[in-house]
DNA sequence: AGCACGCCGACT
DNA sequence: GTCGGCGTGCTC
């Protein structure tokens, strides 16, 4: 039999077993001087390598059924796609105690970690008594109506404005398909906002009586219930998953409908190891299926819009506010020609003042956390910057009271590395180190001199650190306890602020001028996104965005509330440059002591794929190798290699002819590399 | 990726 | 003397 393992070398390993054993079926190994567990991906009849080198399995693990044909379809899909053993991709996506060679599995041992509960059977499929559910307004109607209509296989995208009642559309597009027992597989892009969702879920679908009908999922959960949850789910007891990216792996045997909420949301894709997007495989996996896939955003990603366009997906419209409270008023501030006081424009204040006097709340957006990006010497032009990587410090007030004078440290965001701040400049001895720039701690110092009578909250990385800070912090916010809040992209998220009338957004700038082609189509999906927190519930809400290119497309659609203008826009200038979604577009990311050797080694690795590209007749376009934005990271210096082709059947050949060469090209070179498919930053 | 083997520097 | 640094080689 053939298993995929979890190492990272190509292909399957052979073993031998007396018995005959299902494809699906885990399996306990020996492998090299360890003990692995693996999946049984093929039996052939006759095995790839000499009879005397194979190895007996060591174990059967029958403590679950196989898994699941489609199952292995769509690891197969994503290991292949995304150009990475097979074992890698199906041994990561099980929950740990199903990959792991734990004590039960001693030699002989029976049973493992799953607890046989044959009397738990699958939840009545009729157990959907909805709450009664607010009346549908005629465009809500209309998209459940044509989702619930699809036969079989189809991609929705659901375009709706920040309010429109998305969710409600996903509870009754939902609805036929638990009444006939299916499953539903509902993605978020965050941790963070599954409790409101999970809330309102229980109580609309209504199961007091079958707790396991629904299953959450995400990296946050401890093990036991990761393994609960993923159970419930592979046995078809829970009805309705409802996850993060990692649960698009989960087996769903009844599995008729997906929906992706927040689709264009980057968390999606995956960082590290299998770079997948969850998003991608979830279309993959509906028409694998023969099921609908549901895509929602307020601003999708420029990918889905085209394909939308295009009439590869069915494109559904929600233009309208549920409650009808009209969309915010954005005001685009010139900040050119300003006397700024700290960064605050004088519209900013005295928007912020009549705020205040009305008693609503108000929300401070900035990209930038910590006091001030960076330390700077007044006199000879030093800058802090990080001994490790080729990036600045930021300086940061250590925990404790304001006011607390110099308890400042110096933090590098790429590393982690700390210091304490210099008494004086280390290169001329000057006394005179000043914070430049602006980040939610500094902010919330400017404001709190501003406006000495307003309670002020900041809420970013820094001050939600401690688990459950975030949420005592929102729930401040959310009592009233709060006028003024200081916030990163955490607050732009979800959140239902029902007494904010103001948001004011500081440097929208710096994210424009982000050196990614995606930059601005990232900044308008944040800014709708933080837009939308205001004015949900008050009248008159009003969003104030500072900003030195009021004329840049990207505002100017924000001005309009006018995602359409500006997805019609940006489609034609990435069509007119050829970007993505008209290429498709791989990375190549080395790393090593020096530059010079994952330079060399890009180059050596660009002209072996230019033979290869040329022999299978494949077009693609390759790019100079260089060196990443910030290239020395933790003392490795990196540097990238794109690729890129407008047919993504070619650049598919070429990247499988390539991968078992890139070891040719590491021949000699300590250094390490990984190849990132469809990557979303460059 | 692990894990072991192997061959050179400073410590009880 | 050996404890341990990490180079390199192998895993069905």
């Amino acid at each position: 039999m053939r298993v995929a393992l979890d190492v990272p070398l190509p292909g399957l390993f052979d073993y031998r077993s007396d018995c005959p054993v299902a494809v699906g079926t885990r399996v306990i190994v020996p492998f090299g001087r360890r003990r692995m567990v693996g999946v049984v991906v093929e039996t052939p009849a006759v095995p790839a390598l000499a009879e005397a080198s194979i190895k007996a399995v060591e174990q059967v693990l029958d403590d679950l059924p196989p898994l699941p044909a489609d199952w292995l379809a769509l690891a197969g899909f994503a290991a292949q796609y995304y150009q990475r053993p097979l074992g890698e991709v199906m041994l990561p996506a099980l929950p740990a105690s199903l990959r792991k060679v734990s004590a039960y599995q001693g030699p002989r041992s029976a049973g493992g970690p799953v607890q046989r509960s044959d009397k738990r059977r699958p939840a009545a499929p009729h157990a959907v008594a909805a709450e009664p559910a607010p009346g549908l307004n005629a465009q809500q109607a209309e998209a459940v109506h044509a989702i619930t209509a699809i036969q079989g296989h189809r991609t929705v995208l659901l375009h709706g404005v920040t309010g429109s009642g998305k969710t409600e559309v996903y509870l009754h597009a939902a609805q036929p398909v638990l009444q006939r027992g299916g499953q539903v597989l509902f993605l978020v892009p965050e941790i963070n906002l599954t409790p409101q969702l999970e809330q309102s879920l229980r109580s609309r679908l209504g199961w007091p009586d079958a707790p396991a009908a629904l299953a959450v999922l995400h990296s946050g959960l401890a093990e036991g219930e990761r393994l609960r949850a993923w159970l419930a789910a592979q046995r078809g007891q829970a009805q309705v998953l409802l996850g993060t990216r990692l649960s698009i792996f989960t087996p769903l045997p009844r599995l008729g409908l997906i929906i992706v909420d927040e689709e264009h949301d980057a968390s999606y894709k995956q960082q590290d190891g299998l770079r997948y997007s969850a998003r991608d495989l979830a279309v993959w996996l509906g028409r694998d299926r023969g099921i609908p896939v549901v895509l929602g955003s307020a601003t999708p990603s420029l990918e889905s819009w085209y394909h939308a366009e295009r009439g590869h997906y069915l494109k559904l419209t929600l233009s309208q506010r549920a409650r009808q409270v009209e969309l915010p008023a954005i005001r685009l501030v010139d900040t050119r020609r300003l006397a700024l006081q700290q960064g605050f424009s004088p519209q900013l204040l005295e928007a912020l003042g009549a705020r205040l006097e009305r008693g609503e709340q108000s929300l401070i957006f900035l990209n930038r956390r910590g006091y001030a990006p960076v330390l700077s010497c007044a006199s000879c032009g030093w800058v802090s910057q990080c001994p490790r990587c080729s990036a600045y410090t930021v300086l940061h007030r250590a925990a404790g009271r304001m006011g607390a004078g110099h308890r400042q440290r110096l933090h590098c965001h790429h590393c982690g590395y700390q210091a304490p701040v210099p008494a004086a400049c280390p290169d001329c001895g000057d006394q005179d180190l000043r914070p430049m720039g602006r980040g939610t701690q500094r902010v919330e110092e400017h404001l709190a001199e501003f406006f000495p009578q307003a309670r002020i909250a900041r809420i970013d990385a820094d001050s939600t650190r401690r688990k459950g800070s975030a949420a005592q912090l929102f729930a401040q916010v959310h009592a009233g306890q709060v006028d003024i809040l200081v916030g990163t992209q955490m607050v732009a998220k979800g959140h239902d602020f029902t007494n904010l009338g103001l948001v004011g957004v500081l440097n929208a700038d710096a994210m424009l001028f982000a050196h990614d082609f995606r930059a601005p189509e990232r900044l308008f999906a944040q800014l709708m996104q933080v837009a939308g927190r205001a004015g949900r519930h008050v009248r008159g809400g009003e969003v104030i965005v500072q900003t030195d290119y009021p004329e840049q497309a990207v505002y100017q659609a924000l001005l309009r509330h006018d995602y359409t203008g500006f997805a019609q826009y940006s489609l034609a200038e990435r069509e007119s440059i050829g970007l993505p979604p008209y290429a498709y577009q791989a990375l190549l990311t080395a790393e090593a002591r020096e530059l010079a050797v994952a330079l060399e080694f890009l180059g050596r690795a660009r002209t072996l794929l230019q033979e290869l590209a040329a022999e299978c007749g494949a077009a693609l376009s390759l790019y100079d190798p260089i060196p990443l934005r910030v290239v020395r990271v933790a003392n490795i210096e990196r540097a990238q290699l794109l690729v890129e082709s407008r047919h993504r059947p070619s650049l598919q050949a070429s990247l499988a002819r390539w991968m078992p060469r890139l070891p040719d090209a590491a021949d000699g070179l300590r250094v390490r590399y990984q190849l990132e498919v469809d990557p979303l930053e460059i």
